[in-house]
DNA sequence: TATAATCTTGACCACTTAGTCAAGTTTATG
DNA sequence: CATAAACTTGACTAAGTGGTCAAGATTATA
């Protein structure tokens, strides 16, 4: 007996030494196992198919350790969409009147399709998100998203003004720029099949978005 | 006792007379009626979070007929798509090596886009399945759309041949224009958000086609 | 009209799953 | 070093779910 627990103790003290960490430490790397192994599970099977039991398997750590760190399911998919929409929010800045619409519009998208390519798991949780009705994010559309674009259509009515592109509806254009990138996530299987490939590379990105750069800034009269 | 059999007897002879309907006709409206409701909770909730009970109570039938129908959850969801899968494939027959681009592509996107609004839970159930890997339809994608696309690009590569659209990839070009119409229902509630509109009207769809057409036509350098 | 085939439905069951809990381990603190 | 605070985890529970079934009702058939 007394060598079992001895045997015991010198393995926890093993563990103890290699993997020694403060809480804060403890804690942050907790979490952020926890959310990558969330988004990465509800990104392929939505919210309703997720089980903290697959979660908690793809992040190592026993089912009763997540509900430590989330005390329910709905908290940490909010968590979740929470990284994503930090992402999603982010890009814009270069969009100014100050700017020129080839170069401002040709970044916003090459960069819209460098984060689809980058992170694919964020755009397929936040388009079951708003297939489901966006119960969670109502609140950040209508806001911060509204009032970003609303700006943003405000800097692209000023570029028609000046000439330097049509007059167009911006938010639609807008919406075609998210479609047309994000698609590359959240339909990918379609993309690969009709690509006939396994899976993208990053030349087959490149490929897409050049493209889709070349033809909207041409189809909305700007010049390059 | 006796009066109240004769009550009952009298009730479902009643019934009878109004809706005494035959085998076949009993057969047809169930399975419309129990298609309907499980393409309607499909879209909102996805496969996991439909329950057997949600369908039947949309359809207005005990859960235990669903069963009677559609002997599993899978079997009815495999319906589902079916139908979904028939309206995706049907319009395309406008592109011809015969046909003018403008008319051919703007006629495909406006199209697409009726489909959208008039179907959005079609194209949420399709949204959704693809976001899932799609498990059920990759035989499909891979097959009927695979063949499809590469006999489309044919023509559009034809077409620029003949100087008639800029040399492009047709297939990611095809990307575009499905991700820039279904979005209108698949994203809806960003879509709403943003314009700040509650629900989008059929003015609003013309709206988007139209500048759909527009853009990427001028984009492609189609002349009109 | 009698028998068969089809349709209807409430009650039920086996199984999964989110969330709890208490006992134990590790790290912080005075 | 002793006590407190934070972290870990196997075992458990209550609720919900897909699917079954048998008994009854309706329609078809000969």
């Amino acid at each position: 007996m007394r060598g079992i627990v001895f045997l015991a103790r010198a393995k926890t003290r093993l563990r103890k030494v290699v993997a020694g960490r403060s809480h804060e430490e403890i804690r942050q790397t907790a979490h952020e196992d926890i959310l990558l192994a969330a988004e990465s599970v509800f990104a392929r099977v939505g919210f309703s198919g997720a089980t903290m039991a697959a979660i908690a398997e793809r992040a190592g750590l026993p089912k009763a350790n997540l509900h430590y760190y989330f005390s329910t399911k709905a908290d940490l998919y909010r968590a979740v969409l929470n990284h994503t929409l930090s992402l999603w929010l982010a890009g814009t800045s270069g969009i100014t009147k100050a700017a020129h619409p080839a170069q401002a519009l040709g970044d916003y998208i090459r960069d819209k399709m460098r984060l689809t390519a980058l992170y694919p798991d964020a755009s397929r949780v936040f388009a079951n998100e708003m297939l489901h009705g966006a119960p969670e994010i109502s609140g950040y559309l209508q806001q911060e998203l509204k009032a970003l674009i609303d700006e943003k259509a405000a800097v692209i009515a000023h570029w028609a003004e000046l000439g330097l592109i049509d007059v167009l509806h911006a938010r639609h254009l807008f919406f075609t720029i998210w479609a047309a990138t994000q698609t590359y996530a959240d339909f990918q299987p379609q993309v690969c099949a009709v690509l006939g490939k396994a899976e993208m590379t990053d030349e087959d990105y490149e490929i897409a978005a050049a493209q889709l750069v070349r033809v909207l800034l041409k189809g909305c009269g700007v010049q390059v």
